[in-house]
Parts: structure tokens; sequence; C-alpha cells
DNA sequence: ATTATATTTTAGACTAGCCTAAATTTTATT
DNA sequence: AATAAAATTTAGGCTAGTCTAAAATATAAT
């Protein structure tokens, strides 16, 4: 079993290879812990000896099978109360991630089964992330963010970038949800500042900043799809 | 705010003292607490400094009215998860102490408000222990121990002392839940062991150690009582 | 009223996690 | 290739919470 820090850590350095690619640096575990590099090294120390992390001195850190194992368990956690939270509490999505951080390391493997069956099975969280299965099995979203469409793609709304509150009341005041069909009427060449249509109604714009954390997935792309 | 383990100890000095009055020892927190005195000691100091017990060295403790009200709500969330679990989770009662033991510490007003409004604002937690309000108002029960009672005494099973596991399964084994009418039908004098039927139905034998954990309250005690 | 026992507190030490400052190693730049 | 800069690790120290052993205090027994 680990401790709440330690499976912080793990989560930090999965999220960090998600992000990032292969290795991971000190530095950057020191940031998204907002800790500093010489804590770091004491605590990499420790998740080697665990078996957690592959880690030699001064070469950068990737999860061993147990760690990245671990790191899926607790996101799993983490998005099925998120779920929980918004599904059943009417929690709104900008409310639920210090909960949820506190919530994933409840220790009880019935507790969560229990939730996940209590939601139906879930397949993604309330911001359109993909929750894994109890075996660790994430699906692999083929989402593209919105900025690299261009003038008349049609495009549904699968998730969101950026996870701050702060952008997510953003999005609900301009009526942008999840599973909403966008259509780009119109792109700005000077800023790549977008004009949008939503469920096709009036157009508004939104920034390229805010294009770029909108993640979507192009409809009718294969000819035989249905059009409805 | 307080940690995990500062929170844990106030309910067990808070539970000391609702079962043995006044104020608790040392030496009585370090066995509920499964630590040494030692370690008890330095505690005090701290939970004194942040003004949630009174203290005086080698005088026992007691909770200041700030002591009282912090216990009360890790006491709320504590039976309010459990009733969580029982309710919506398919748990069994005897399931639900250590996961309500971690939950009990997540901190969040609106997650704990929520949840009893789920509930739809439960007086009492699975094991009939009554969940204090928001303000920290507990009702107190009237109930008492099954063994107190005579031959053709008929009771309401309302709550048990023992919460371990082994006890509740025992129950569940023997047909003893929540709201059922008991009825005395006969008193061993040598054990005061007990012959008692379960909602009329076929009597069964119960040791006194057994009745000594079961709480109850007399039926038909006022003459002007519904008889149904 | 002394003495003996039980309880509680203090002293000193340990681990987990964190820090700053200094040393080391790697990477980038001339 | 040598040097400068950046990244990382080590050294030493701090707090929370724990422990054992010893000292202090309170309680019980003569
Ligand atoms: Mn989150
Ligand atoms: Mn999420
Ligand atoms: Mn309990
Ligand atoms: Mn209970």
């Amino acid at each position: 079993m680990q401790s709440f820090t330690e499976e912080n850590y793990i989560k930090a350095i999965y999220k960090l290879i998600e992000a990032n690619g292969n290795t991971v640096s000190t530095n950057s575990i020191a940031e998204k812990m907002n800790t500093k590099a010489a804590s770091v090294t004491d605590m990499l120390k420790k998740l080697y000896t665990k078996k957690l992390i592959n880690y030699k001195k001064y070469q950068g850190v990737t999860l061993t099978t147990k760690g990245e194992k671990t790191a899926l368990n607790i996101i799993r956690k983490h998005r099925l109360w998120e779920m929980f939270l918004v599904e059943k509490l009417d929690f709104k999505w900008d409310e639920v991630h210090d909960v949820a951080e506190q919530l994933e390391h409840i220790d009880s493997d019935k507790l969560i089964e229990q939730i996940d069956k209590f939601l139906n099975y879930p397949k993604v969280d309330p911001h359109g992330d993909p929750i894994p299965d109890a075996k660790g099995k994430l699906n692999v979203t083929k989402s593209q963010v919105l900025s690299k469409f261009n003038k008349n793609d049609v495009c549904v709304m699968t998730g969101v970038v950026d996870h701050s509150p702060s952008f997510l009341q953003y999005l609900d005041k301009s009526g942008i949800n999840l599973g909403i069909e966008i259509q780009i009427k119109d792109v700005v060449l000077f800023d790549r500042s977008l004009q949008i249509t939503i469920n096709k109604n009036t157009a508004i714009f939104i920034s390229n900043e805010v294009a770029k954390n909108i993640l979507v997935i192009k409809k009718n792309y294969k000819k035989n799809s249905l059009k409805v």
C-alpha cells in the first residue's frame, strides 16, 4: 500500500509521461507537485526501492508496469468519483476536481466497483476523459483540438485540455458543453480566432487560445457514416 | 484545519467521554488509538494549543466547545457515509465501518450536505446511531439494552452496542435487524439467557452477552399508545 | 504517614516528507 | 575542447507523529 503522497507522485509522473512522452525530469515533477527538486529526488529513491519507477541518477524516470497499474487505478478512482459527484450529487464540472483529489485515495476495491456499477459503468468522466477499467485498460481517445480544424468543418465536442474552473465556467457561460455540435463558420487569419455555431444556433466568437483547449472529433469523416 | 490524526484523536476523546463520563485519561486514549501513552501526551499538548481540549498535566482531558463541534462533525460524516454505503451501494452493515473511517476525513462541506440530501436527511445510521445535523445537534437516544427487560416485555430494536463485524454478522444470521419487534418469552435465571420471538415468529435463544449488546425501546409503554 | 504501585510526562530517537544551500553531473555555448 | 549554465543530487535540518526508557506525579496499600 502507498501513502497519499506516494500516490500523488505516481499520478504526476504518469500524467507527465502521457503529456510529454518517454522519460520525465526531476524538475518537471517538482513543478507539477509544487515541491522542490531535492524533495523529488528523495521520493524517486523511495519509489524506486518499491519498484514503482525505473530510475537511474540524472537519467530521468519512467513508470514500471506496477507503477503504471497503480497510476491508472488512481486515475480510475478520480474520474469515477468526479462522475459520481456530477451525476448523483449535482456538482458542476468545475467543482469536482478538488474533492476528487481527496476521494481518489480512499482504499476499498468494493467501494469503487460499486460506484462504477451505481453509475452504470461510464466510459468517460465529466470532462470527457476516459475512465480506465478495473484491469487498468484505458481507451485511447482520437480527439483533436478544435484549433486544428478549418472553415466549414463540423465537429462534436468530446473533452477539454485545460481543466481549470475558470475555463470550465467560461465554457458553461458560452453554452459549450460535451456533446455539442460545433461548426466552424469562419477563421480569422490574423489571430486564428473562430466564429462557430453550437448545435446550429447563432454564431459566437472564440479565441484561438480557447479553441486550443477544446477537444473534438470531426463529424462525417467517413463517406458511409450516418447523416442525421 | 486538522490532520487525519488529530481528527481521530478528537473523535476518540469524544467517544470515551460519551461512554465513561466527564474526563478521560491518557491511558484510555492510548488504548483506543492503539498508540502509547507518550504519544498521546504529545498530541494532547498540540490539541490544547489548538484550543480543542481542556488539559492540565496529570488531570485528564475534556473537549472544548470547539473540540466537541469538531468531533460531532466527524461523526456526522462517518454516519452519513455509512448510510450512503448501505442505502446506495449495497454494503452490509458489517462492511461499512473501515471505509467510513477513511471517508469521514474528506474535507468538503458541499459534499456532505449533498450526501445528506441524496439520502433524504436520515436520522440514524445503519447501526441505529443518531446522525448529528449540520449544526452539530445530536438526538439523544432513550434506548436501553435488551438484557434489562423481563419476561413478556415487547420491544423494538433500535441499535447495537458492539459494532464488530462478527457480532453484526451473527445478528444477521439470527434474523435480528433494526426495527424488528422482540418479545421476551422466557428468561433463564441461571445465566440470564433469553428466549425471544422476532416479529412474532418461532422463538430463538440468545445469550445474556448478546442481549447486553442489543439496544431496544419498550413497546406500549404509554397506556394511550396505538396498538397495531 | 510511609511505602509501593500505577499513571503520566519527559527525554531522546526514529521515519516520512519537506526545505535550503552546496556539491556534482549533464547539457549548452563558445 | 574548454567553459558556462542548467539540472540534479547530496548534506544537513525541520515538523508531525511515533516509539522506548527513565523521571515525575498521583493513587493505593500498608
Ligand atoms: Mn479532476
Ligand atoms: Mn476529470
Ligand atoms: Mn462505524
Ligand atoms: Mn455506525
